[in-house]
DNA sequence: GCACTATATTAGTTGATTCAAAAAAGCAAA
DNA sequence: TTTGCTTTTTTGAATCAACTAATATAGTGC
């Protein structure tokens, strides 16, 4: 399996994320990006197209192959799950975070990759709320929904949540509110977004500030 | 602040590790470590005399100056630290922390140590045992002894542990030792070096391989 | 001083990355 | 379809880090 230099690694993610929407990102948007000139990422273009991580025609734009686009993903899900870990296991700000992770990120090791995000509980948001790519490289965002988000006599599981801070893990404790619970929404309170919800036998209030931070499907 | 590549910081470790009891390290020493020819060596010693790593006198061998050595005692601590991260949060096998140790250990970030040391409970050791220095480089082997090797009628201070797996840590929990325990030694049992300890007002049996993972002061 | 070994120097290679300047391609309006 | 403009590529080269083979020199034991 070939390997990648960090600065292979940096530009895959650049045009990964440019790739958003898009259907091919030009080379001045990478130079951009990159803070770098024109002349150097066509160089390194021409050096990613042979190693087959792009898909690059001249003057057309590049946009990533399968196997680009599954290196960028785990670059990612490393990025993220670092973020995580620095700031819910070490306590860093969620704006200190992204320098050290992306120092940590061009570590090379599957198996830390995985055990690292066991120990962090497979968390499904990154501190800035961005969706971290699972081992096989799929974001489900678009199955999930917050708590806050669910409407009367719904019937609901809890997947996730986005705080994953001891504080907020003990609170769902207390509420007996855990991953894979069944939970039915009764009432949405207009007065201040607060939640009646139903789990078991039991109906618990949730304040919205919590349910925004639960994911369910 | 001067900073320095990995192939760089990977010399000064060597350096520093092939210094023990020695005055300087040979130029052949260091290449059969780094797996490299003298003449590499000799370049790199150039570059490390320029920029005060090291004292370089030709034909003379080499020796790290203080900032050399406070560079290879951080990078010795931050390598143990990630061990110790690595074996005890993530589960790794101790004979396989190495490897990923090696690139952790080139991470450049003060706070992330120092927060990584914190989150592991400031651990004396790493999965083999060896000392961890601490932020300020000191190692201090030689004032701990391990709780086996108090004779009887001295009493002691519990210091540090060499394992601090959950599941020691609980047995210790159990039997009331924590960091700062005041110990004194009871009776050492001669079938099965066992001892008898007591700790406050009760008294405890430990067993060798217990007393022998426990540091004391 | 001789022979041997350790070390240093020289001169050059490789690979990664970068860039300035010039050339070429693409594009769009006239 | 020509012209003018923008974008991109090519060219040619520079830099840097790291390394090495071959050669020269220093140190050391006898």
């Amino acid at each position: 399996m070939q390997t990648f230099s960090p600065t292979e690694e940096n530009y895959i993610k650049a045009i990964y994320h440019l790739s958003k929407g898009k259907e091919t990102v030009a080379t001045n948007a990478i130079a951009e990006a990159m803070e770098t000139t024109a002349a150097s990422v066509t160089d390194m273009l021409r050096k990613l197209n042979d190693k087959q991580i792009i898909d690059y025609t001249k003057y057309k734009g590049v946009s990533l192959t399968t196997e680009g686009r599954i290196i960028a993903t785990q670059l990612v899900r490393k990025h993220r799950l670092w973020e995580v870990f620095l700031k819910e296991k070490l306590g860093f700000a969620w704006d200190k975070v992204h320098d050290i992770a992306e120092q940590l990120e061009h570590i090379r090791s599957e198996e830390l990759t995985e055990r690292l995000d066991g120990f962090l509980g497979n968390p499904k948001f990154d501190p800035h709320g961005d969706p971290i790519p699972d081992a096989k490289g799929r974001i489900h965002t678009q199955n999930y929904k917050l708590l806050s988000e669910v409407s009367e006599g719904e019937q609901v599981v809890v997947v996730g949540v986005k705080d994953s801070s001891a504080k907020f893990l003990n609170y769902l404790d207390s509420q007996k509110i855990a991953l894979g619970s069944k939970v039915q929404m009764e009432q949405k309170v207009e007065f201040d977004n607060s939640v009646k919800v139903k789990i078991g036998d039991t109906n618990t209030m949730i304040s919205d500030m919590a349910a925004s931070l639960i994911l369910v499907m």
